[in-house]
DNA sequence: CTGTTAGCGCGTTCAT
DNA sequence: ATGAACGCGCTAACAG
């Protein structure tokens, strides 16, 4: 395909000026800008963008990583990235870490290598070190909590979250309330236990080992602790999970073993998956779309602020309670 | 950061010895070559992707296009696509369309100029001929059916997944069965219809048009068409839905109206989204993980066979019955 | 086994 | 308002 050369031969002038056509630059004879438009067209030509890339230093591309793509709640938030980054003619790399810091390396890698000019974590396995060390390549936001120096981050504030599910659930009476929670010792999972035992504490109940599940993650999970629950001495009659498929398979098991939900147990879900809406389950939770535009909006600020003066920010977003059928 | 030249004048090398120890050509003397990587590791040099790119006219991405991220069937599509792209080194571009025809455009643009090697389509809304015209420039493979002549596609059989439904529940001994579906004339529907009709003239019955609905998008219109059921003349006993998540808004809205399921009223759903197994909802399916694998590997032959001689090939998933609780 | 050199295609001073 | 020429960083053909 014929290259910006010979643009400029076909139309008797230099590469200079067809490159200022191409970019809209000023200072071009009207005339001759109609003559070079009409040749490119003829040509059929258009910028190779490695080339465009090479000369600029910059890509319009921003990398996004996320554990896998096949979860609701990160297809929610790169719709929140993809609809801003749209926006401002950015194109989205999306990348499946499964959790591993290998790959989530070779992603980072792509901020050294220059094939990415930002990049947006929505999870991330990786050492706050290593985050410091690429984050001295490019952009880098978190879309949870971090405690690195450089990186920003835009997150949901769990702790908020529990607080305010198990305020609700204390208000409607319950005292006997378990909990269910992912990664045992996650940034998050620590923040949502210390709501949690804060709470219960407030009204003098000491929560029995047994009303507390870890390492959910599947909505099978969410069905053996119903199988769990079934054991246990004194049965907590409310659960609050931090997320709502877990919820979803807590109850569909409930009402095969004819509990009731919510006379029997009532269960308050922590995000806002779409699955919620379905089963009528009642949720606390803030958009995670919202927080994929809030991430694109502070990335983008950065890779057009020249100095990366590294001042780092964290923006939280506020839950708000949905009240449905399970409470 | 330094570059090649750098790296080459330090090891007082010529950036050719570099480059061939970068790349991992053969005929380098090892001591040399031992002591240019001490220098790369030394100076943290890294290859600048854009001047790979440049110069070898491959860029190691590919594009993906879907009209939404946040749809199921589209992330189970692009999780088959992103673990077979991971094997082979190439990373993703996920585009959204939002089935906007100029959006599209856009990005078939980016294989025009060379952003990207090649391009699987999980949805498409240009005409063949936009097709035809941007298959010269790189590989496209769409998750559709398509009636270009140079675009191959691996899909799902729509007619044969609605004709097992259809003898399924026929079988199951239903006579009057409606049907539920998305975009009213879409080549899918049209194949999806034709099943539908065949199997009801084989069994003499004439299907009313009270039992066919269409342009079903959302959970929403699930539960929509329970209520519009409600006041039919001759109501259907079974109903063969297009997608599960529209299965689901019938079966909700279905057991809120008191209308039990299977008894009143049997509902097949035909994709392999997560909610059909979680509402225990019988299904036709294929797999879209596994659509995603071979859209990538028929890309991925495609990238590297030189002439691109535009043989179309059309791969076709066989569809499965998975029986649970809705018939 | 190694180096020289000519591209790859474009942006951008700087001089005019 | 325009063009010559250099630089971006790397690969690969060719010569040795």
């Amino acid at each position: 395909m014929a290259n910006i050369r010979e643009i400029a031969k076909l139309a008797g002038v230099s590469v200079s000026t067809v490159s200022r056509v191409l970019n809209n630059h000023p200072y071009v004879n009207e005339k001759k800008r109609a003559e070079i438009l009409k040749i490119i067209e003829e040509q059929n030509y258009v910028q190779n963008s490695n080339a465009v890339h090479l000369s600029t230093g910059k890509t319009m591309v921003i990398g996004v990583t996320l554990p896998l793509v096949n979860n609701q709640y990160y297809s929610s938030i790169i719709e929140g990235i993809a609809a801003e980054a749209a926006q401002h003619h950015y194109k989205l790399m999306v990348c499946q870490t499964n959790n591993n810091p290998e790959q989530e390396r070779s992603i980072l890698h792509l901020l050294k290598n220059k094939k990415i000019d930002g990049l947006i974590m929505c999870s991330r396995s990786s050492s706050c070190e290593t985050l410091n060390e690429y984050a001295g390549y490019g952009p880098i936001i978190t879309c949870e909590a971090n405690d690195t120096t450089s990186v920003s981050s835009v997150h949901i504030d769990h702790y908020k979250t529990f607080l305010i599910g198990m305020e609700y659930l204390m208000k409607k009476g319950h005292r006997r309330i378990g909990y269910c929670i992912g990664r045992k010792n996650s940034f998050n999972s620590q923040h949502r236990k210390r709501a949690y035992y804060e709470k219960l504490r407030s009204i003098d109940v000491t929560p029995s080992p047994e009303w507390s599940f870890e390492e959910c993650l599947t909505i099978q999970d969410g069905k053996d602790v119903v199988g769990k629950l079934l054991h246990t001495e004194e049965r907590p009659t409310a659960m609050i999970v931090s997320c709502n498929h877990i919820a979803a398979g807590i109850i569909k098991e409930a009402s095969r073993l004819g509990i009731r939900v919510p006379e029997d147990l009532a269960v308050v879900g922590c995000d806002d998956q779409p699955i919620g809406e379905l089963l009528e389950i009642t949720t606390v939770s803030s958009s995670s779309t919202l927080m994929g535009k809030y991430a694109f909006e502070m990335l983008h600020e950065r890779i057009w602020r020249q100095q990366l003066d590294g001042k780092k920010e964290e923006k939280e977003l506020t839950p708000e309670l949905v009240e449905r059928l399970t409470t």
